[in-house]
DNA sequence: AGGACACCCTGTTGGC
DNA sequence: TGCCAACAGGGTGTCC
C-alpha cells in the first residue's frame, strides 16, 4: 500500500482517533524494528504529519525531560492501522481513548521514536526531496536535476527529487508523461512533462483515497477483495499484456532496479541518441 | 557519485 | 490437486 496517496490517507484516517490522546503503552516483540517505543509512554500526541512515505507522530514534552518527540512510523511493504488484533498484529498502541493495532504481515515496516527532527541513521527521511503537492517542489529545479539523472524510474524511486513516489506511482506518472523508464538525462521538455504529471497522479491518487483501501483505515486490503478508488485508475500497473490506454497496444513488463516495471512500448520509446 | 546487489520478512500466485 | 519458484506497494548496507 504505502506510497504517499496511502500513507496520506492513513494520516487522515487516524489522526482523529490519536490527536489530543495521550499513550500510555506501545507494545511489541521485535526491539530492532520498533526503537524507543518506550520513549512514547505518557506523552500526549499534538498532532500527526507526514513526510514522502513517513508518517509522524507529534509527542508533547513529558514532564521528565522537556523535549518535544516525534514517532516515526514508516508502513514498508504490507503495514497499516487497524482497529482490530489479528494474525498480523505487530504493534499494540493504547491510549487513553482506546487500542490502534499496527498489522504488518511481511515486517518491513518500522517506527522510532526520536526527539523532534533528530533523524541520524535514517539516510532517505534525511536526503528527502520536496513534497509532491507543496509549493517546495518547483519545475525549475526538477529540470535541472533530471538534466544530469541516470535512469529515471530509479532516480524517482531515490526520493531524492521528490519525496513519497514508490513503483505503483512512478510507473504511472512516466506513463503520462510518456517517457521510459530507462530514460536519462531529461531534457527540459521531457522533465517537465514528467513535473507535472507527478503532480497530476499524486494529486488524483490522494483525493482517490490511494489504491486498495478497505475498512475505512487507509488499509492494505488487496486480498480482502476491496480494490481502492485509484486501483481502477491505473494505466499500466498491474496491466501487462492489457491495452494502452491512450494506444492500445498491450503494456509490457520488465524488471528495472530490482522492481517490476511497467510500460507502453509505443507511447514510451527510448531515447537513444543525445538531445542536440 | 552512483549503480548493482543482497538482505530484511511472510503471504500469495502461477506454472508445472 | 500439490508443490515450489517467483513475486509483492520499500529501505538499508555493502561493494565496486
Amino acid at each position: 500500500m504505502p506510497e504517499l496517496p496511502e500513507v496520506e490517507t492513513t494520516r487522515r484516517k487516524i489522526e482523529p482517533l490519536l490527536a489530543g490522546r495521550t499513550i500510555l503503552q506501545v507494545t511489541h516483540d521485535a526491539p530492532h524494528r520498533y526503537r524507543d517505543t518506550g520513549l512514547a509512554h505518557g506523552r500526549q500526541v499534538s498532532g500527526l504529519s507526514r513526510r514522502g512515505k513517513y508518517l509522524m507522530l507529534h509527542l508533547a514534552a513529558a514532564e521528565a525531560d522537556g523535549e518535544e518527540h516525534d514517532l516515526i512510523v514508516h508502513l514498508g511493504m504490507t503495514g497499516g492501522f487497524r482497529l482490530e488484533e489479528g494474525p498480523h498484529t505487530r504493534v499494540t498502541l493504547t491510549t487513553d481513548a482506546g487500542t490502534l493495532y499496527f498489522h504488518d504481515p511481511r515486517r518491513f515496516g518500522k517506527m522510532a521514536v526520536v526527539p523532534r527532527g533528530v533523524y541520524t541513521g535514517m539516510p532517505t527521511l534525511l536526503g528527502m526531496g520536496p513534497e509532491p503537492l507543496s509549493e517546495d517542489f518547483r519545475e525549475e529545479e526538477f529540470v535541472r536535476l533530471a538534466a544530469n539523472a541516470g535512469a529515471v524510474k530509479p532516480w524517482l524511486l531515490s526520493q531524492k527529487p521528490v519525496s513519497g513516489v514508490g513503483n505503483i506511482y512512478a510507473d504511472e506518472s512516466l506513463w503520462r508523461a510518456r517517457l521510459h523508464p530507462a530514460q536519462s538525462r531529461l531534457t527540459p521538455g521531457e522533465a517537465g512533462r514528467l513535473y507535472h504529471a507527478v503532480r497530476d497522479v499524486m494529486h488524483e491518487a490522494v483525493e482517490a483515497g490511494g489504491s486498495s483501501l478497505g475498512d475505512g483505515l487507509g488499509n492494505y486490503r488487496q486480498h480482502d477483495g476491496e480494490p481502492g478508488a485509484f486501483q481502477g485508475r491505473h494505466a499500466v500497473y498491474g496491466r501487462a499484456g492489457q491495452p494502452c490506454p491512450r494506444c492500445g497496444v498491450p503494456i509490457e513488463k520488465t524488471v528495472l532496479a530490482q522492481r517490476g516495471t511497467h510500460f507502453c512500448p509505443v507511447c514510451q520509446p527510448l531515447r537513444t541518441e543525445d538531445p542536440a
